[in-house]
DNA sequence: TTGAATGCAAAACCTTTGCAAGCTC
DNA sequence: GAGCTTGCAAAGGTTTTGCATTCAA
């Protein structure tokens, strides 16, 4: 089974457990989300059904996105503001960031032995990790003058 | 020079590079903020203020926690929400987060392997590390069940 | 058939902003 | 005195909510 549809299958599952339904709607924000490889918010989300003439409602983005993000469809992403970043989940191209104080200037950053760390530490408290979020904030190399 | 006043001095030492001031009202949040010892946001601070009968506006609060944010004197804390959430910054007791999907529980958990790992990193990416915050989301002991 | 989900728009929430008056330096 | 700050209240942007209707199981 692919990775997708396992993510899919955690989705349905999360339902289930839940005894709510598989709408419609839920499968077009499913599947929307599938298909975006950046990170996004509810509104930009929102607007690529809107300008595509497809018929779901703002509301009922914001009303769903949580439910992904328990599946562990999506997780969060870097936040630029205000506004709450998602991203879809995949094994593979995760990056933390070191965001500058001075600048605002964002450096990514990948680590396997983070990674590996935190899979330890998890462990430890018994606790199934689904996806992290971690920022180092600081000043980059020109800032710290 | 305690810790406190050390913490103190790159406050002013930030508004002195920005070309700001050192007012009455800086200084009453600076003090405030030492004096907490949990997480807070911009709210609950304007909150201490106002019962105890202090002047300082809530847009003088909300101003100047950015300044205290990169002078370092605070950093972010785990969000429980929208908000924002802040807490003074402190060599030690600093810890992370767990965060369960399901019951929505916040685990804390210390790794002083993490720390360093962090601080490694930093270094090889020349990024003068002031605070992080780390989450780790996914599932507690009972709900992975 | 029943409880859940949606759409719409209004409401709620947190944060930011404009402006006149007041302070630092 | 010049320029930064403050207080106030209004504005702003994002997310949530109430309710009637529609839909999944």
């Amino acid at each position: 089974m692919t990775k997708t549809k396992e993510r899919l299958e955690a989705f349905k599952e999360l339902l289930d457990r839940k005894g709510l339904k598989y709408t419609y709607e839920r499968e077009c924000i499913y599947d929307e989300v599938q298909r975006i490889d950046q990170h996004f918010d509810a509104d930009s989300l929102y607007d690529r059904f809107k300008k595509r003439g497809a018929r779901i409602a703002r509301a009922t983005v914001y009303r769903n996105l949580p439910l992904l993000l328990e599946s562990g469809v999506i997780q969060k992403s870097a936040g630029e503001g205000k506004r709450d970043f998602y991203e879809k989940t995949t094994s593979k191209g995760h990056h933390d960031h070191m965001v500058c104080l001075g600048c605002k200037r964002i450096i990514e950053f990948h680590s396997d032995e983070l990674e590996a760390l935190q899979d330890k530490l998890s462990h430890q408290y018994k606790f199934k990790l689904i996806f992290h979020d971690h920022r180092l904030f600081g000043y980059c190399e020109k800032c710290r003058a």
